[in-house]
DNA sequence: ACCCTTTCTCAGCTAATTCTCAGGTGCTTC
DNA sequence: GAAGCACCTGAGAATTAGCTGAGAAAGGGT
């Protein structure tokens, strides 16, 4: 069984991951900072670490820090603010594997925890992976056939959502919520201009587009553009 | 979509299952005390109630009696403290649906909430069939055979009317107030627009209708055309 | 302080969608 | 078989959703 080592301040948030977690069928362990975080990876060895970013005593950056120096390899998950991009960035460079913007969904945090053990299996590699298009969550690379190029943090978590997700209607309201936080209030447009910016650069050398628009309801990942029919349009032509 | 209230007084806990529940794909709406949780269950009308037992202004038993007095059925999840044994005694005696120990896994929360749509039969079902005709409501596709085709929102609402009650003559007053809204004004001519943008549709390889008129009263979903009233006898033929 | 990147707002534009209207078509009744 | 309904449908007007360019605001890096 393994074994998920959650360090968080909030003790009840805590403890419902926890629970999460052993419902979910792993075997949990936690922590509540930084300090005793470092001791519990050293007596417990578990497979992943999920680790928020704000801490007493020594903060996340510390923890990933002081581990990543002894060669400690194990998997992290990092739970930071939506404000605090920097600390994102920062902890990917330093070598965390994932992160989640606060507030999550525990069911997501879940999924992420299976695709961090299913990667360490074969080598580290963080990968999302989409018709010709791949995203390393944990080197923050795109790539469109073999042209790479890169994405604003926002762009990022936003095109993340859709690879979590291919082939499914997401709505607008739920993309702005998982990118912008749950409690987003504001003009629904900024989606249509990050949706705008994502394009603009996957199709940057005319490749087909992948983010195809569902009028009325949100977007999609996926290949083939709908077959739309106008209602008072033309005859659909031929087959596909 | 479901629409799921949740009521209860920490704030971080609250945020993290309203996150859980969007990304479960619910409809999540919160409340922090009792007296704006009952306000809510009038103004949102959701699907299920998820009652913390412990709440400022108005306990949860006292949401649960309020709600149950008025004969409002919504499906109701308490969740109380493992040592208030009384208290689950209490709410199930008065109407509660189920129950769940805190601290409780989030992902046990949302199965719970499934069983209860599913128990009470106001879950609304994600892939409706009929016939050779198929409607997924979370990709929101729709398929003749294995033609796929898309339709507009309100197409696609007023098909799923149909599709959720298949073989029953809907009338026309009903059709609209589901579709256009309760207090519906305008000419019911929309509804015949509609339904002939559908018909177009559904029939554009001219596959056999479905969607029937029953003259003077509405439409039903239904393979064979109705024979009406054979008094005089006269047989139907075929296709236009 | 200044520059650069990123995020976000705004307004105009285009096109899909919704809705209205004005004949049609065809059942029903007498 | 004519008149009266009930329903259908094509055309197009009105509305709305989504896209985009321009640029303001925010924030980090030098």
């Amino acid at each position: 069984m393994d074994k998920i080592l959650i360090v968080d301040d909030d003790q009840k948030l805590l403890k419902m991951l926890e629970r999460t977690l052993i419902y979910e069928g792993f075997d949990a362990v936690t922590s509540t900072d930084g300090e005793s975080a470092l001791e519990k990876v050293y007596s417990e060895r578990p497979d992943v670490i999920i680790l928020d970013w704000m801490l007493p005593k020594l903060d996340g950056i510390g923890v990933l820090e002081a581990l990543r120096q002894e060669q400690n390899e194990t998997p992290i998950l990092m739970l930071t603010a939506r404000d605090a991009v920097q600390n994102r960035v920062e902890g990917l460079e330093r070598g965390a594997d994932d992160y989640l913007i606060k507030p999550f969904a525990s069911t997501e945090l879940v999924a992420r925890v299976r695709a961090l053990l299913r990667r360490t299996g074969k080598g580290n590699q963080t990968l999302l992976a989409f018709a010709d298009l791949t995203m390393d969550t944990a080197t923050r690379e795109v790539r469109r056939g073999d042209r790479v190029f890169t994405l604003t943090p926002t762009e990022f978590d936003l095109l993340g959502v859709f690879m979590r997700h291919p082939q499914q209607v997401l709505e607008r309201r739920q993309i702005l919520s998982q990118v912008w936080g749950y409690n987003f209030v504001g003009d629904d447009n900024v989606l249509e201009v990050y949706i705008g910016y994502l394009r603009k650069k996957m199709e940057a050398e005319g490749e087909p587009r992948l983010i195809q628009t569902v009028r009325g309801v949100g977007y999609v990942l996926r290949e083939e553009d709908a077959p739309s029919i106008p209602h008072n349009g033309e005859e659909r032509k031929g087959e596909e």
